[in-house]
DNA sequence: ATGGCATGACAATCATGA
């Protein structure tokens, strides 16, 4: 059996769960990362989700940001070492939650969103950014299959923005955030959406205002990167715009990798 | 130039998102 990974922005967890339940019932990914929960670990939907199939593991507070992975019970057994925030960065907001399972290391992020370039916002952003950075470059020296997954609130091309002119030096897409973002490939990672061929205009996020869906107008921001190993056993990488055309949706659509079989065995033995 | 829509906290607007 293949292993697949998802992740997804879904504004709320509370009004989503309907959404995640229905999608998960037809498509049953095995390990899922959420962003922007929005509540408190005490109100987590931990019984739903279980009766769904799937233990889950969160990082969450009151109001905004918050983030969960959910693993799969009938394919996956329990996490190992789970953490639930940066070390060694100071932060008051639950962006980040990784754990350990079947042989992998699990990341979900939920990057700043920077607000506006030069604002305070902005300069939390990319120092958020160079601290999971820093995080990253030991985590993949001891974790040889490492997955990174959430909303990166960067796009990092013009192909990955329905008007790159418009958004040119704008928020999500301004030169610092996409040096940021090409620092986490530099550190070994493979953005799994590009290993293959895809449509054009492929976008994760559109704004809930302006008919932006229906006219295509947005950006890819949510992504996946796999370190070398995993990136070898990716077999497919697409964006479940399905959820987006529900009733009371997410601005965000998920995003999904298969990694081959392979994958799941354990380590190969050192030479 | 601004708000447009959605969510949550809270009780009429406001902070935040991207």
């Amino acid at each position: 059996m293949a292993l697949t990974l998802a992740t997804w922005n879904v504004n709320s967890l509370k009004v989503r769960l309907p959404h995640l339940s229905t999608w998960l019932a037809t498509r049953p990914v095995d390990v899922v990362c959420l962003q922007e929960t929005k509540m408190s670990d005490d109100s987590f939907p931990q019984q739903e989700l279980a009766d769904l199939g799937y233990r889950s593991y969160f990082a969450g507070q009151k109001t905004y940001n918050g983030v969960a992975i959910l693993l799969r019970a009938a394919t996956l057994g329990e996490a190992g070492s789970v953490l639930r925030a940066l070390p060694e960065f100071e932060d008051a907001q639950k962006r980040l939650i990784a754990l350990d399972v079947a042989g992998l290391r699990v990341v979900c992020a939920y990057f700043p969103n920077g607000q506006a370039v030069g604002s305070e916002k902005y300069g939390y952003k990319l120092q958020w950014i160079a601290a999971l950075a820093a995080w990253l470059r030991g985590e993949i020296r001891g974790h040889e299959r490492l997955a990174l997954l959430g909303d990166f609130n960067v796009a990092p091309e013009a192909r990955d923005v329905h008007d790159p002119a418009l958004w040119e030096g704008q928020i999500l897409c301004s030169d610092a955030e996409r040096e940021a973002f090409r620092g986490l490939l530099a550190l070994g990672l493979h953005d799994a959406f590009r290993l293959f061929e895809q449509p054009e205009r492929s976008f994760t996020w559109w704004d809930y205002r302006d008919l932006a869906f229906r006219r295509k107008m947005g950006l890819r921001i949510d992504h996946i990167l796999l370190s070398a190993a995993l990136a070898q056993a990716c077999e497919r990488c697409e964006i479940d715009v399905e959820l987006r055309r529900l009733e009371r949706p997410s601005d965000h659509a998920p995003v999904v990798a298969t990694l081959a079989e392979g994958v799941l065995r354990a380590p190969a033995e050192a030479p």
